[in-house]
DNA sequence: GGGCGTTTTGCAACGCGTTGCAAATTTTAT
DNA sequence: ATAAAATTTGCAACGCGTTGCAAAACGCCC
């Protein structure tokens, strides 16, 4: 059927390893003999079968690339520089979809069945046991979006989700709400949980500010309108949503009561994915690094390929607030 | 290092033959050692390597999804269907981005060197000679979202895009419009050119209207808010634009210009991705039924694995308006 | 031209499973 | 119990490349 290295090897009349230490990077071949198989292999049309040198090499080149939010708009940004990332790199991406089951058992089978260098789990919602479940299948991984740790015994790399939650509050108190609240995103997800934990803390060390919480249970439009609504007896000032889409929804809740944004209730999101900046949007958020989260993740992908022995790191990345118009100006 | 077919062969005192078989569905193998190879292969974790049995086989069950678009949230929905749906099929998506070059020497070389069965182009910019260059290289491949044709060289999936136009023109007709606009997106895309057309065809068949047209250079906010940029010293009653993020930055310009939507200008879109739906949004938009279409792809490259001689079909989907609040009601 | 050190080359075995075929075993029929 | 038919099993070759090793070819020096 396709053209195999016998093939070459026969019509540029060398031995099948002669072709075969062509096509290997740094192989003993001589200038002639390369290109007599190179032309052969021209004339051909011969493609190497990556698979078949994987059998020997141990390695397939393929990444597993697993997420789970498919329908949050900053995964857009997400698939795209992973993708590109992994391309640039010689690698590819095998993607796996979780959004349905958190189960690893399955994702993990899959893994080794296709003999994956590595695999990237790309999900804030994802359990830590989830990436190290693939790291006890022996399989190099890295947690993108997960949660840092002193002692990580995975790599990870993310945001400082901790931060995020104190800069919230810092950002309301400095804007004069004092009565503020934290709407996140699902409440089992470990980056709601550190957010509402920076949150709170930097609440108790402020004065003069009370807060309440609640979570929206995705991270979507209709999550986020359903869980103001149940806020909306009893509104706080203002409100940190766990996501840019749950802001957005919660304030179509809050419009659709005849009350405004800003002037009623103050909105702050969180990722600043695109959408964010339209002004028709114009959302108040804070800003999520993706673009050195992903480049980072690479990094680390590749780095523990070259070492395998390479001792787990755990990387944050600082987040900024993207000034607009959900959110009063700053009081003098 | 990772555990073979040896080891269990050896853990269960049978042949490699044996262990082969319990794990191939349709091959003899008494119920006893059936047992026995379980067993073993259960206690050791055993996964079947399945890039070495694609070796003889000839089927490694993978399948190459290129794509464009990475950031238009259309695809969010796109990549959740399909990935889900090769999933649910026993197939696995290696994801190929295309959005940087439009040349298909590379990736026809990977989907060769990874020996997929078969590729999906979902694209509605990448042109048929895409999709064909895949075919001449004996992969199977169906161009979801692509151009319909009677008589296809390559499978193809997408909706009526002349129907769309067409559409597009008598709705603005019958909400009193008559002076209306095309405002597709990248030209070079058969897509637009089909819509384009069948807009032309509504306008010249309906007395009363007149149009012109113009193109936004990508599927993204600014290029529709730049175009209407463009647009705005002499404007149409309505635009029917390429897709819905470009109808939304069309907004934009247009209510920074001081002008009203629908009021002074109607907007119409296609697509119906999620936030159109959003009521900050609001969209009246022509929707595309996604969910179908790539039901139908999958279908197709499934019944292509089972046939190889099947000849190539073009289907394409009708789509229907999604009445919101960028239109005027329907004059009576 | 002979001797020595490098490079290049081919052989053959290997990686992990699959499969045609013939031998061995089991089942069924008599 | 025996013969015939049906099933199950193992052997060995194969799919496509890679690689350690020894042989062959080359280059260089005297």
């Amino acid at each position: 059927m396709a053209i195999t290295l016998k093939d070459v090897a026969e019509m540029a009349g060398v031995s099948r390893s002669a072709v075969s230490r062509t096509f290997t990077e740094g192989a003993s071949v001589s200038a002639k003999t390369r290109k007599k198989v190179e032309a052969a292999a021209q004339s051909l049309g011969y493609q190497p079968n990556a698979l078949a040198s994987s059998l020997t090499t141990g390695r397939t080149k393929l990444i597993g690339l697993i997420a789970t939010n498919f329908r949050n708009p900053l995964f857009l940004e997400v698939f795209d520089r992973f993708t590109l990332g992994l391309q640039d790199r010689g690698m590819r991406p095998l993607l796996i979809n979780m959004s349905k089951e958190t189960d690893p058992t399955e994702p993990v089978k899959l893994l080794r069945q296709y003999s994956v260098d590595a695999a990237i789990v790309a999900s804030s919602t994802l359990p830590p046991q989830f990436a190290r479940a693939i790291r006890d299948a022996k399989i190099p991984v890295v947690n993108s979006f997960g949660r840092a740790s002193d002692a990580p015994d995975v790599d990870v790399v993310g945001i400082d989700n901790e931060g995020c939650g104190r800069m919230a509050a810092q950002t309301f108190a400095a804007r004069g709400y004092a009565k503020i609240a934290f709407l996140g995103g699902p409440e089992f997800a470990t980056s709601t949980q550190d957010r509402l934990k920076g949150f709170t803390a930097a609440v108790a060390e402020t004065p003069g500010l009370s807060m309440t919480h609640s979570f929206a249970d995705d991270y979507t439009f209709s999550a986020g309108r359903r869980a103001m609504n149940a806020l909306l007896s009893n509104p706080a000032e203002a409100y940190f949503c766990g996501d840019d889409v749950i802001s957005i929804g919660a304030k179509s809740a809050i419009e659709d009561a005849g009350l405004e944004v800003p002037e009623d209730i103050g909105l702050l999101g969180l990722n600043d994915m695109e959408m964010a900046s339209w002004d028709n949007i114009s959302l108040t958020t804070i800003h999520q690094p993706i673009e050195r989260i992903i480049s980072h993740s690479i990094d680390r992908i590749m780095h523990i390929l070259n070492d395998p022995n390479a001792a787990p790191e755990s990387h944050s990345f600082a987040c900024e607030i993207r000034e607009r118009k959900t959110l009063r100006p700053l009081s003098d």
